[in-house]
DNA sequence: GTTATTGCAAATTATTTGCATATAA
DNA sequence: TTATATGCAAATAATTTGCAATAAC
């Protein structure tokens, strides 16, 4: 069986334009001020294979900027996701989770028990997926797939 | 082209095992009272061919039991979602939407402009999704797909 | 008659916002 | 210098919960 799926456990290709060279000098090219506290974010986001959540993003990063607010995460997190450089993740249950926009498209593999999350591409699916929706007229702006599984016994 | 999709606007047949009689015997047979409010919410969920929220559903319910509160909307949409006769749904942003589970699995499409939902399967896709997650040994539980679309001009 | 369900109000959780102060460019 | 970002605390929004009263079976 080859579905010609590829896999990532924590992807390690950058791909976001901003991504593609120092993301704080990119994010000053956009007009975006790089302040400490977002250089300890983008530090603790680029670092992190997970996926945390914004008060996990905010522990990590105040060992870096103790002063750092859970208010200043949020308000980052979201002009991060506004340029392209972080995704976030609106999974089954519970709050936001978060990703750097460093790899290309894919989508995530749940595991019920242990709460870890596979990446994975399916051209295959993405092809369909696009002549789905055209049959409907509808042009995919963009689209979410989630696997909830468990490891076979 | 044919992806060998099919489409629903609002799909007609019932499915759940609780739903192929009176849903509401049915939950009784189970070990579930059956209340005024509950049998209110689950006709306005019968009769609605949106994708209402809990606000949206208590408001609907009122009109045909004015006592009901919105705590027990909540509680009695977690009772029908355990008892598999609703299903909710978590869009991107926003609350909880909840549609009956009166129809085989499908995922949706959703219209970014008009907020309209259309549901789909592929029988193709859910395939290479079972494919995919059992090369990383996985068996899934259930997923959730979401095309967030536009009307090509 | 029991035991589950309800309404109400208060509590939680995740996230957002107003405002005075601090700081990047 | 001057607009933007920050911390703090208060505000929302969605959902949940404790508890005494009520109703299903």
């Amino acid at each position: 069986m080859d579905t010609g799926a590829t896999f990532d456990p924590a992807p390690p290709t950058r791909y976001h334009p901003l991504m593609k060279q120092d993301p704080t000098q990119a994010l000053r090219d956009t007009g975006v001020r790089v302040t400490r506290q977002r250089e300890a974010l983008l530090k603790v986001l680029t670092e992190a294979s997970d996926h945390p959540d914004a008060a996990e993003l905010h522990r990590r990063a105040r060992t870096l900027d103790d002063s750092l607010s859970l208010a200043t995460v949020y308000r980052t997190l979201s002009v991060l996701e506004r340029e392209g450089v972080v995704l976030r993740l609106a999974l089954e249950n519970g709050g936001a989770r978060y990703e750097v926009a460093d790899a290309p498209h894919h989508d995530h593999i749940v595991d019920l028990d242990t709460g870890q999350i596979t990446e994975f591409r399916s051209e295959k699916i993405e092809q369909l997926q696009r002549e789905i929706a055209a049959e409907l007229g509808y042009e995919i702006i963009h689209h979410r797939m989630e696997l909830y599984c468990r490891k076979k016994t």
